[in-house]
DNA sequence: GTGGACCGCAGTGTATACACTTTTTGGAAT
DNA sequence: ATTCCAAAAAGTGTATACACTGCGGTCCAC
């Protein structure tokens, strides 16, 4: 390795899940895959597997991978370690902020805005923690968030209200504030609540369709 | 999958690596390992894909697969995201305590001692941590931190003094201590200096074997 | 004796083959 | 029509085959 076509396949996978492109639920049979990809189910099977490990993906011993959906009690665990790291984060960004890096995260919100109404949006809003964590310049943090981040996503798509978290944007903006004052208590507080605001911006008593459900609706 | 076949490989050469049989920069040749085990070289390769997602080997293209050799930066890195995550794990850990979680914690804590002058010890001593994260209930977090935790022992292996960290032992006597008295802030801020404390008993400057150097010594 | 090209070996990267399990399908009995 | 069973189809799990790459050694030129 890296054989960077394994690479590919998981990168076009991860997008088409995160961008809700592929559904909680859908089975995703190697054979199918291979063919879409034009290499043999060897490689496939290596990028599922990867993909398991970020839990994107669950796989079942011989009945094949699946799009995660995750339950309610995962979903609450994501949140929770989320708001433990990113406050902390959020303290570490202050401490060692620069006008550089004020500016990327502004950038970053006007994009956000631009994608108001595009389906690019929600992701945007999930990559704005992640690009945070970039501009902290620990890789250790972005690869943690990063699968945090996506998990999240699939979690907003099973369980988010409509129109909740049309609010995240502007906690956003608030947040860069904050940092930009290096107002640090602030931030972090702000941090906590915009996640808090997310987490609870669900429905985890919605009825979701169970696994199979939902793959018979395929 | 979970073909519980690759799990065990994963399970055994984690063992080897984190209590250091296995030192860093060690080739691991995939027929090598598949005559060991027993099987193919496609469950073996599976499992050491696995091993590079959690970083605990390397894999370079055509040459195959090697323990890994944190450099100095990764390794600063991996502990200031341990400091962030379990500051505030303690903080969590405090607000629901119950008296069977420190019971939970004082055994494990004994346990450290009766292995003062074992081989096992020092993997004890990062159990603890993960130990804590098991008796929050919060899954996502063992994982994460089990991770890390991984990490933080090849680190040791490569960076550390001699007869450092002997201090790691009583210090989680005393976080426990704080613990048990519920005083949240100094909970958190002695399992803070404790992770700082560790890390600095770390000898980063010392001239440490490029990793083809150590191969070649090997 | 030293440096460099070439050849062979060992090992990785990908595809394919085959065994086994699950799912689906078709039909017979009720 | 419905249920049950059997057989075929589809799909996964593991092993093996084969192509290709990198490394080491040998031989030759100088």
């Amino acid at each position: 390795m890296e054989s960077s076509t394994t690479h590919f396949i998981v990168e076009a996978l991860t997008r088409a899940i995160v961008e809700h492109r592929l559904q909680p639920g859908t089975k995703l049979a190697e054979q199918k895959l291979a063919d879409h990809f034009g290499v043999s189910r060897t490689l496939v099977r290596q990028a599922l597997f990867q993909l398991t490990q970020n839990r994107l993906i669950r796989m079942e011993p011989a009945r094949g991978a699946f799009v995660a959906a995750p339950t309610v009690e995962e979903a609450r665990q994501v949140f929770a370690v989320r708001r433990m790291l990113e406050a902390e984060m959020t303290r570490g960004f202050v401490r060692e902020i620069t006008p550089a890096k004020v500016r990327a995260l502004r950038e970053h919100i006007a994009a956000e805005k631009a994608a108001e109404d595009t389906a690019d949006r929600n992701e945007l809003l999930g990559d704005f923690h992640v690009r945070m964590a970039e501009l902290t310049g620990n890789e250790v943090l972005v690869q943690i968030l990063r699968d945090l981040v996506s998990r999240s996503s699939l979690i907003s798509l099973m369980y988010q209200r409509e129109g909740a978290a049309r609010h995240s944007q502007e906690e956003h903006v608030e947040i860069v504030k904050a940092l930009a004052a290096k107002d640090e208590d602030r931030a972090v507080r702000l941090m906590q609540e915009h996640l808090l605001h997310v987490e609870e911006s669900l429905a985890f008593d919605r009825k979701v369709p169970t696994h199979d459900i939902a793959l018979a609706l395929a």
